[in-house]
RNA sequence: GGAGCCAUCGCCAAGUUGGUAAGGCCGUAGAUUGCAAAUCUGCUAUUCACCAGUUCGAGUCUGGUUGGCUCCUCCA
């Protein structure tokens, strides 16, 4: 397995901390709103990163936080007059859900701020106490930047003199203009926060992660996790921070490696909440199957910003239909052992740095190969039932070609249109006995009109929603 | 202002140590079909934004130019 560090700007062989295992912190959502394709891709990402080390035998740990106390949620309480806790449950159960339509396999841990707190107090209190973090007047705490000889190496952000040049503006209480808060006090009365020995308050945005990870993993002498994941936007300052506060309170890195997955664009421009071009999962799935939907996002290598259209998700599709009219010729059968020279094709693909391309090539020359062996012989068992076993293997691997083929043609067809096209079939097929060309030609259109493309084969007239 | 990333066929998109351009869509010629659809086969970039350099050899390395995007503010 081969990993690209975004630290080191190169792609670097995975030796993880425990042999044959690989521990994985991603930073997930703050859940304030609904989720859009930008958070779908990361999450698509680094599923395959998950998917890819099982598959090459290693034990996976992956954690994704939930950011539920943040400055949106609060202003959202306000706006909205609900708690804070029926906010968060109600979008990170959206999330879950959305997810899962995606066929994200679920994270083993899924640590939350709000549960988190004392491990998050825990840290804090000992960065003051090694005096790499401060407390100011109004209680806020600081992480003094300037006692990290490390900082700004995992961004490469450096830049000591220029501070005013930078676009945030900072308060002269701070020591270093880079500085920044690990913990802010409350406001008023009414402001939501938690009770700690250096103030009430709640936590930074950084902090949460790293005393998550603390929490969580063991690590080794040297590094808390193997793999450090997340939006490229997150680089700078985040990681960059957490990595700071972990470093200065641990004694040693935060992880081994830095993964960093690129953006959705919308007509060439980041999607984000900001600017308003979101398109959000919910709405995406009431259009498109999630299986589709996980096709598409993931068929561009995760570090390459994603140029979102419906029109490349349609061809996209394309692709994946080949897969299941290949599965719909080798079924119904019993699956026996997957081809090796497949099986190692796909894991190299994958193993260097996922990249998916080259994993799509070999399965679509495998679809090709088959239906062209089908073609010669249709009655090749063992190659029916290995080519069963190979598109488990995909489903395993990539997330994808896991339904059952015949119902996958049919997503949106309703049982009395399924009855009306047997029976325009039907009807067709005795038309064409009777050699009445001119009137199975009339059925076809029929069906052609109801948005069901339907092709003969051997075993009888087969369709497809088109 | 500072820091990066990217630029490969009409469209999407691979291409680790430099060695002579994957795959998909579209198009096209054929096989198959009553005709289609599906499937298969052939064809479809002497060329990798542009300029210069290193090298026996560069899409891949170096410098520069142009264009696009991102980060430095919440952000996947």
């Amino acid at each position: 397995m081969h990993i690209y560090d975004s630290v080191q700007k190169t792609k670097l062989p995975f030796g993880p901390i425990r042999e044959g295992e690989a521990s994985i912190y991603v930073c997930g959502p703050t859940v304030y709103d609904d989720a859009h394709l930008g958070h779908a891709r990361s999450s698509l990402a680094f599923d395959l990163l998950s998917r890819t080390l099982k598959a090459l035998n290693y034990k996976v740990t992956m954690a994704k936080n939930f950011t539920d106390i943040d400055d949106k949620i609060i202003k959202k309480v306000e706006e909205t007059g609900q708690s804070m806790e029926e906010i968060t449950s109600f979008y990170i159960d959206r999330y879950l859900k959305e997810m899962a339509a995606l066929g994200v396999e679920r994270a083993d841990i899924e640590p939350k701020a709000t549960e988190s707190l004392q491990a998050i107090e825990n840290m804090i209190q000992k960065l003051i106490d090694q005096d790499n973090a401060y407390v100011i007047s109004t209680g806020d705490v600081y992480f003094d930047t300037s006692k990290d000889s490390h900082y700004g190496e995992i961004s490469h952000q450096v830049g000591e003199d220029e501070d005013n040049q930078s676009r945030v503006a900072h308060t002269s209480e701070k020591r270093n203009p880079k500085d920044f808060a690990l913990w802010k006090a409350c406001k008023g009365k009414d402001d939501i926060c938690f009770d700690t020995a250096f103030s009430p308050g709640r936590p930074g945005w950084h902090i949460e992660c790293s005393a998550m990870i603390e929490e969580h993993f063991s690590g080794n002498d040297e590094y808390s996790i193997d793999i450090h994941g997340g939006g490229a936007d997150l680089l700078f300052p985040h990681h960059e921070n957490e990595a700071a506060q972990s470093r200065c309170a641990i004694g040693h890195e935060l992880s081994k490696y830095w993964m960093h997955n690129g953006f959705v664009q919308i007509d060439g421009e980041k999607m984000s909440k900001s600017l308003g071009n979101s398109f959000f999962l919910k709405d995406a799935l009431k259009i498109y199957d999630g299986e589709v939907l996980r096709y598409y996002l993931n068929s561009v290598h995760y570090r390459n910003d994603f140029n979102f259209s419906e029109e490349e998700l349609q061809t996209s599709k394309k692709r994946l239909d080949k897969l299941y009219r290949l599965k719909k010729r080798v079924s119904p059968g019993k699956a026996s052992a997957v081809n090796k020279t497949f099986k190692k094709a796909l894991l190299d693909a994958m193993g260097d740095d996922l990249n998916i391309s080259t994993a799509l090539a070999v399965i679509d020359e495998m679809i090709a190969s088959t239906n062209d062996t089908l073609d010669t012989n249709p009655k090749n068992k063992s190659l029916k039932k290995e080519t069963l076993a190979n598109i488990t293997f995909i489903d395993t691997l990539l997330g994808f070609g896991g339904k059952e083929p015949f119902s996958y043609f049919q997503i949106g067809v309703d049982e009395a249109l399924k009855a009306e096209i047997a029976k325009l079939i039907e009807a067709r097929t005795n038309a064409k006995k009777e050699k009445n060309f001119e009137r199975s030609d009339a059925l076809r259109d029929e069906l052609t009109a109801l948005g069901i493309s339907i092709m003969d084969t051997p075993e009888g007239t087969l369709w497809e929603k088109a």
